[in-house]
DNA sequence: TAATCAAAGACAAATACAGTCTGTGTTTTC
DNA sequence: GAAAACACAGACTGTATTTGTCTTTGATTA
């Protein structure tokens, strides 16, 4: 139930990148000075987000990054998802002898907090 | 959106609990190694569970330990908040003029989340 | 009063996280 | 077609968190 300090710099940026709608491209540096972190480091947590398809990024001299999504469609559970990944939350070795009499119920409870999260988009940034 | 390994344990251990409805008094050792896990251990994350008012103790020779309320008012999200806390989530040190400009967008949001998972109880173990 | 049990906390080992450094590949501009 | 500006990738280190053990203390029953 807790968040990575990186998960909380993706929510700062991404929050960021919705407020300034007249601009349309960050580049590195620049945000890094503003969020008074490393650009290496900013620019790890960048990837994730491209990789996550919610932002995407221009290389060469005119490039940066920018929202690849309408605003409205950019949720919080997306963010989180992109920077914590949706591994595998509960294990199953309480019984011995191979099968887990829990296991479908834990799975099942997961699911279902994952579909409600995704779906009913309580958490959109803006 | 992680979850520790002591709450993994926890969510087996209630799960175990509400699936054995004619026992009612689990006393440590043969549920440590039922889990396999040492009985210190399973009895740290026990006592967190005690503390939350969701399981109760007794010592002494027949002690042990069983569900303090009906299962179906045991949820998913009571057994997280018992290991991992309610810890703060996001942090705000975007703005160095000392105010956070979306510091309310995250509360709100986090609260939000809080409360619908505590409310709408998707998370029911059974 | 001895056996059985839970609670508490100090402690070490393992794992995860935060952040840096170095190097590579790409696009634009001159 | 260099050179500058930029993104991407991964190895690496120190620190924080988590996992798990050990030991002691305190409670309850027979």
């Amino acid at each position: 139930m807790k968040y990575t300090k990186a998960t909380d710099y993706a929510l700062h940026i991404m929050a960021y990148f919705i407020k300034q709608e007249g601009h349309n491209n960050f580049s590195l540096q620049p945000l890094a000075s503003h969020m008074n972190i490393s650009p290496t480091y900013l620019s790890k947590i960048l990837t994730q987000l491209v990789k996550a398809d919610l932002i995407q990024s221009t290389a060469g001299v005119n490039g940066g990054y920018s929202l690849r999504k309408p605003k409205t469609e950019i949720s919080f559970y997306d963010v989180i998802k992109a920077i914590e990944g949706s591994g595998a939350l509960f294990t199953c070795e309480m019984n011995e002898n191979g099968a887990c009499p829990i296991e479908k119920v834990m799975r099942d409870a997961e699911e279902k907090m994952v579909n409600d999260l995704k779906e009913k988009r309580f958490y959109n940034i803006v």
